[in-house]
DNA sequence: AGTTTTTCTGTCGTTACCTCA
DNA sequence: GGTGAGGTAACGACAGAAAAA
């Protein structure tokens, strides 16, 4: 609540009461999407850029602070230095949210709002989430080739087994046939190495802890359990 | 102690600016 | 110089948790 305030004075995109921010952020929206803007202000201008000084204010105040609005109340993209990226990164690295007091800490180390810290903290963790989605689905994609591949062989060797039993049934006979083709049981998690993990770690949304927990991970080890057949092993009668 | 309201902070989806090929 | 793609800062909407009333 005290370093919320902090933030009050450098954002107003952030005040305090409920109805009152919505309806900024209504107001804001209204300027700065031409969409909706179209819909329900049309007379307004139709590009950001196009927002005058006046409307800038409306839109937030803060930009006025730092220099980073336009004359013309254009917004100016702000483009992070590479000292002020990296001093993000290994505090991202570290811990990927922060706490109030660390962003405001940051904020005055690198000369930025703690409003863009936060942003780009946010941004940060999104792309993180992108990219580990990536490596998921590329991962789930090779045991989804491997079990394809694994089940061809599986088909062929059943093929040969009865192509067998119909040239040399006495042969066939010696041989118990394979009763079953037995999937691992961790799939019903009876496993006792990887048995709960699927189920745990199935989620990569983690708030608290902070940290991203990798869904091919947990799939990884589920998989690497399940996708194999125990055996086809011949039964003994 | 239980309920409602307020505040804060997270994700998600999107926009728009900027750079580069 | 114009253009499209990709990266990313910034934003609004919304949800959920915690604190306050």
């Amino acid at each position: 609540m005290m370093e919320r305030a902090e933030d009050l004075g450098l954002s107003l995109s952030l005040s305090s009461s409920l109805a009152a921010p919505r309806t900024h952020h209504v107001s804001a929206m209204l300027l700065r999407s031409p969409e909706k803007r179209f819909l329900e202000m049309p007379l307004l201008p139709a590009k950001r850029s196009e927002v005058t000084a006046e409307e800038g204010l409306l839109r937030g105040g803060s930009d006025e602070e730092d220099g980073s609005c336009g004359i013309d109340g254009s917004r100016k993209k702000l483009r992070l230095s590479k000292d002020q990226s990296a001093v993000l990164e290994d505090s991202f690295r570290e811990h990927p949210t922060l706490n109030p007091r660390q962003k405001a800490a940051l904020a005055q180390q690198l000369g930025l709002r703690p409003r863009q810290v936060e942003v780009w903290f946010q941004n940060r963790r999104a792309r993180t989430k992108l990219k580990q989605t990536e490596v998921d689905c590329e991962f789930l994609k090779r045991c989804c080739e491997t079990l394809t591949e694994e089940n061809r062989r599986l088909q062929k060797e059943v093929q040969e087994l009865r192509a067998l039993k119909l040239v040399s049934p006495h042969l066939y006979m010696h041989m118990s046939p394979p009763t079953t083709l037995t999937m691992c049981p961790s799939c019903e998690r009876v496993s006792s190495s990887g048995a709960n993990s699927t189920g745990a770690a199935a989620s990569s949304d983690r708030r608290a802890g902070g940290a991203i927990i990798s869904t091919a991970a947990a799939a990884a080890e589920g998989a690497a359990i399940c996708h194999r057949p125990i055996a086809v092993r011949p039964q003994q009668s």
